[in-house]
RNA sequence: CGCGGGGUAGAGCAGCUUGGUAGCUCGUCAGGCUCAUAACCUGAAGGUCGUUGGUUCAAAUCCUUCCCCCGCAA
């Protein structure tokens, strides 16, 4: 088939590699590349770069909006589009303008976390079972009739970064079959009422807060690792934790009940046991590796 | 030229401001103690202090070149 691939970070990688393997992808469209990171030099998007390594054409309108880019897109003639977090509204003539529509892949089991960070929405929020749902895009945010969906169990420990891989993977699986046989799959409504909404990860919510429930802030540590990964402060210093256990210790919240040979800090309701972390600066490492140098003041509350 | 931290034994860190014999915790090896141990005791091995050049009687420490790692901001 002659496909044009939409898609920007790591999520969308394995999709496209699979496509260019299977299938004819003629166009790349991809956010344009910003200054970003350290020196703020100009960075190309994880997708653009293995569309370049491929000698495909790479397209990176800032918007869709005008109908200029609308022609184009519509003048490469594909069968279809694949849609992996691209990051732009595609308005309605984009939507239409193959004979078979625009293909998304999306990082939840629709309806529930529509939006834009499905992954580690699901993981803070508790749930059991994530997957991806390979959807016909229409208006709506991510509310398309759905073709297919994948299911992957989310275990207790899982990390938002362990997810977020898996269901990269899966998400190439289910699009490649789709697109074996697409006249296989039969489209499926949404239920609207059973939907969620995965709104955007902001700084803000990092910053540790000891005063919830210990199981909270147990999800979420493990949801925003290892990216954006939730801290705290002490002397100044930012560490991030990236693995934490809960421990049934108790104290007031936000004391360091342990420091020496393991760190516990005390929570509302309970205590968070350190495993993983990165000291402002570092790399990140087990905690019982930064110990051998590094002391907690025990007692000391944060 | 966005702001900033770091590179010292296999690992994690201190020492650098105020130059003067390379240090701590852990690991490794050997021995000891113990019913026993990831516990304890004794001893040992292991470093061109990231790289280049400079200042100095003397540089991990001060100045300089380059390389590498990371945090922030966006």
């Amino acid at each position: 088939m002659k496909i044009v691939f939409m898609g920007t970070p790591d999520f969308a990688v394995p999709a496209l590699r699979r496509l260019i393997t299977e299938h004819q992808v003629v166009c790349v469209y991809t956010r344009e590349p910003k200054p970003a990171g350290r020196g703020n030099k100009l960075n190309k998007t994880p997708v653009h770069l293995l569309a370049e390594e491929n000698g495909i054409e790479v397209r990176t309108p800032k918007t869709l909006r005008n109908p200029e880019e609308q022609q184009k897109f519509a003048a490469l003639n594909a069968d279809v589009a694949i849609i992996a977090a691209y990051g732009l509204i595609l308005p309605k003539p984009v939507l239409e303008a193959y004979p078979l529509g625009c293909i998304n892949i999306h990082a939840s089991l629709l309806p529930r976390w529509r939006g834009a960070a499905p992954i580690q929405r699901a993981i803070e929020a508790g749930d059991k079972i994530g997957g991806v749902t390979i959807m016909q895009m229409a208006e709506g945010l991510d509310t398309g009739d759905m073709i297919l969906k994948g299911e992957v169990p989310i275990s207790d420990t899982m990390t938002g970064g362990e997810l977020h891989d898996s269901l990269s993977f899966l998400g190439a699986d289910l699009i490649s079959a789709v697109l074996a046989d697409i006249k296989k799959y039969s489209l499926q409504k949404q239920d609207d009422a059973a939907s969620c909404y995965a709104k955007k990860l902001d700084k803000d919510e990092c910053k540790i807060d000891f005063n919830m429930p210990i199981r909270t802030l147990y999800n979420k540590v493990r949801a925003f690792s290892p990216f954006p990964a939730i801290f705290f402060e002490y002397q100044g210093e930012r560490f991030k934790i990236l693995q934490s256990e809960i421990s049934s210790q108790q104290g007031v919240a936000g004391k360091i009940i342990a420091g020496q040979k393991e760190l516990i800090i005390a929570t509302r309701d309970g205590a968070l046991k350190v495993t993983k972390i990165q000291r402002q600066g570092k790399r990140p490492m087990d905690t019982a590796e930064l110990l051998r140098g590094f002391q907690f003041e025990e007692n000391t509350v944060l």
